[in-house]
DNA sequence: CAGATTCTTGCATACGATTGCAAAATAACC
DNA sequence: GGTTATTTTGCAATCGTATGCAAGAATCTG
């Protein structure tokens, strides 16, 4: 079924068809009802590629994501994918995960797709590739991170000021040895969330008493937690810088080492994730206000697809403490 | 960059250029070497769109998937895209939740993409729809879910079987009222999980206790178990059609009602998905053999676009008794 | 009602590749 | 080396749609 079916049956040209299902262009009624009526008979639908091709427009956004276990992708991959639908693009998945640590080849074949857009979940570019989607002009977005150049969209929570926050909440329970299980630490996240944390314990002249690399990984924060408290006098708060990897840290302090929380130790984790808040957790936890941040990728995103003079700039959002049973007030 | 330029670039005709980017196609090495050398420079690769275009094959397969709380999802996305990747198709992805009950659009709005297939994740299809894609020669496939048609193709575990497994894991714990914790009952797969588990519980003499229904959400699954529980004789047994609800059902059992698992009442999932064996849940579960159904999946789907006639069938996977604990031995 | 203005409509071309066909070039064989 | 068989290569048509342009129809104006 292609327009030039419907024209036929519609005994109108094909043009004619063609205005007919793009927005704004001039047919009149006339024409309109008969084209209506031969595309429905037909069950004829505009071919998106073809028109791609004339337009230069997809519609189709090139989603990178590393990987899905940690709930918070889940939660930002679908309200993104809902919002950009609902602006009439679409997502094409890329999972970085099998290609560690080299998104080239992925983001090449994206390009290949002649997608609208970029987005980078939790994962950065290399300068060249950079310069070649600047060079085609496809706007790129970093979602939860951030890279030195300026010329790089990004929208991301402030993490320095996370990291105060987290603190902040642990410094309310008057602990006596503070100690911070830490993220993948070539993650912007994990240096500001740390940066911020720092600071703010610097600020009450509490020192950091201990600090474990959990890398942002189940496992290895499991094993990271397990280091951290098997010392004579371990840890009594412990900001750990995601909630996936507070949840493995909950689960060794209290399943393995059968400690109480928050009495023998403050935990706080970063993200608030869904489970967060469930009774089995109850985490206390920075929250990255996830709403926010995908409207956000989403204006700035199709700003810069429609509007070749959108300004670049980077998408900070303020993070929010939540209390709940993981800290002592 | 076109391989209208490239081919100018190199001296050699366009068509020489597609060619050399088509694997199988006859070029001498000499011609070879002059594209390569050119195209590189140029920094060309071929337009999959323009391609599709051509060939009628665009190597993109449409993904509806209904929400991605349930940590089953995510799994299944990620490996599924990977095993995609890995066979040169990529995924487009499609969020069901927000145009609840209503697949119709959304499946439009694939056609509109001239996917080259579909997998609909645990989300059916009406049979116009169904009819529709038939005709336009576009498999599609159900993953974790089945319909009664025949010409309908499918991934799915033996969910009767995973029933009985469940019904036997239970009663091996000599359970005095044994109860069930339905998902959505429009749904192939609590159907057919329910019928396993009432037979097996049958054949054991066993009748079933109380009934109540989550519809596959963590809410409505707490809220459900509070009603099962809320009784002079609570049940001692509990079989929930999958993790996630059982999450739901054990925070409250755990933590509202103060009842220990699995002295006071056991508990049996379904999916086993990572968190299942997390210390904090431990769930004892029947395992939907995740790995196995993606990889049946992608193999009848590829094996249906790029062969005419491959036969179409419904895949039954078997599942597997995780023990764990939260069940008597 | 004639003339000026705005809307509609069809024609023809373009987007960036693939591919059947026939001519040219190369290889194989005696 | 001549003849035949096999590869290579370029030409040209094609996929399904959008859109600039000019001509025709409709509307407006005094």
């Amino acid at each position: 079924m292609t327009s030039v079916d419907v024209a036929r049956k519609a005994g109108v040209s094909q043009s004619a068809v063609s205005r007919y299902f793009t927005p704004g262009a001039s047919v009149s009624k006339k024409m309109a009802e008969k084209i209506k009526v031969a595309a429905d008979e037909l069950g004829y639908r505009p071919n998106v590629l073809a028109r791609a091709m004339i337009t230069g427009k997809s519609r189709i956004i090139g989603l990178v994501v590393y990987y899905l276990e940690n709930q918070f992708y889940p939660e930002a991959v679908e309200k993104l994918s809902i919002a950009l639908q609902e602006n009439g693009y679409h997502v094409l998945l890329f999972m970085a995960s099998n290609t560690i640590g080299n998104v080239e080849p992925v983001v090449q074949t994206i390009l290949d797709y002649r997608v609208d857009g970029i987005v980078l979940m939790s994962v950065s570019m290399s300068s060249t590739l950079a310069d070649r989607c600047r060079d085609l002009n496809i706007p790129v977005m970093l979602f939860n991170r951030d890279q030195p150049r300026e010329d790089m969209r990004a929208v991301i929570s402030d993490n320095v000021a996370g990291g105060r926050i987290a603190a902040q909440m642990l410094l309310e329970g008057k602990p006596l040895r503070v100690a911070h299980l830490a993220g993948f630490e070539g993650a912007s996240t994990q240096q500001e969330r740390e940066e911020g944390f720092r600071a703010g314990l610097a600020e009450a002249g509490v020192p950091l008493y201990a600090r474990a690399v959990g890398n942002y990984h189940y496992k290895e924060a499991a094993e990271a937690t397990r280091e951290l408290f098997n010392v004579p006098q371990p840890p009594d708060a412990l900001f750990v810088s995601d909630d996936h990897m507070a949840f493995a840290a909950l689960d060794v302090i209290r399943h393995e080492l059968g400690l109480k929380v928050p009495q023998d130790v403050a935990v706080v984790g970063f993200d608030d994730v869904t489970q967060a808040s469930w009774p089995s957790f109850n985490l206390s936890t920075v929250r990255q206000r996830l709403n926010t941040m995908v409207s956000a990728c989403v204006d700035e995103l199709i700003g810069a697809i429609e509007n070749d003079d959108h300004p670049v700039r980077k998408v900070r959002i303020e993070p929010v403490a939540i209390h709940r049973g993981t800290t002592r007030p």
